[in-house]
DNA sequence: TCCTTATTGATAATCTTTCTCAATAAGAGT
DNA sequence: ACTCTTATTGAGAAAGATTATCAATAAGGA
């Protein structure tokens, strides 16, 4: 009996999803309430970090701050605001020429298992004020 | 008056370049304190900020945990060990700067300041183990 | 239905970073 | 060199994010 299919987790993930754009664990937790009253912030914890190890979700990685988590898992970039701190996804194919695994690997010996691409920017909002 | 030269931030930018691999506050911390045991953690952190924010550092995206911070401000790229966290700098000739930016403006008309590239993978060390 | 134990909820603990505020000291003016 | 203004510091409290602890609950196989 390796694993259980809790309510938690199959409403965790169904917010995760829901929410689309990187949210906060707290952000999750507070939607999950919504449906769940009686959650618990440390199972929503427990149940992103799950997630990650099998795979089922990612952990932007952006700066300062929470962690923000992406229920994507293919290969996708990421801008960040630098005013307001929002993420969006950016499409990936215009730059998968751009980074080359191999030539990272011939220099630091390291075993290139993938990478991240956080553009910093303004977004349209924040430009305007 | 607009800001004074002080013998704990000589000594704080001294440290972090010579500390040189990216390290966290708390290690800038511990290495000036060797010279100036009286240091406060608030001051180390209050002029890591300065520095960046002036340009004379940055700080390494680096997903979870502590801060890392970089006393290099030319473009490079990292490669970030997932076992045991170690993170380490790569020659960014793999990525052209100009046209990828306009790229990502023009998928998400985000005003594009700079972007991170952060490889991960498994460094030597963590390879034999 | 019973049993084992993975999972949960509540909360304490930990860790990182920022804030507060009185004391100190840099540097301009005299 | 002396004074004055105020940027900066040190110490510790406070805030915020995440993890650890542990008894109680509930999945899912027998």
């Amino acid at each position: 009996m390796a694993s259980r299919n809790t309510v938690q987790q199959r409403i965790i993930v169904e917010q995760l999803r829901q929410l689309g754009n990187h949210p906060t664990a707290d952000e999750v937790y507070q939607a999950v309430r919504q449906q769940l009253p009686s959650i618990s912030k440390a199972t929503v914890y427990r149940t992103l970090n799950k997630l990650i190890d099998s795979g089922e979700a990612t952990c932007v990685i952006a700066g300062s701050g929470a962690d923000r988590f992406d229920h994507r898992t293919d290969a996708h970039s990421h801008v960040i605001c630098e005013v307001c701190g929002k993420v969006e996804d950016v499409c990936t194919d215009a730059f998968a020429d751009g980074v080359n695994h191999d030539k990272a690997a011939a220099e630091c010996g390291y075993q290139i298992l993938g990478h991240d691409l956080v553009f910093k920017g303004i977004c349209p909002e924040c430009q305007r004020a």
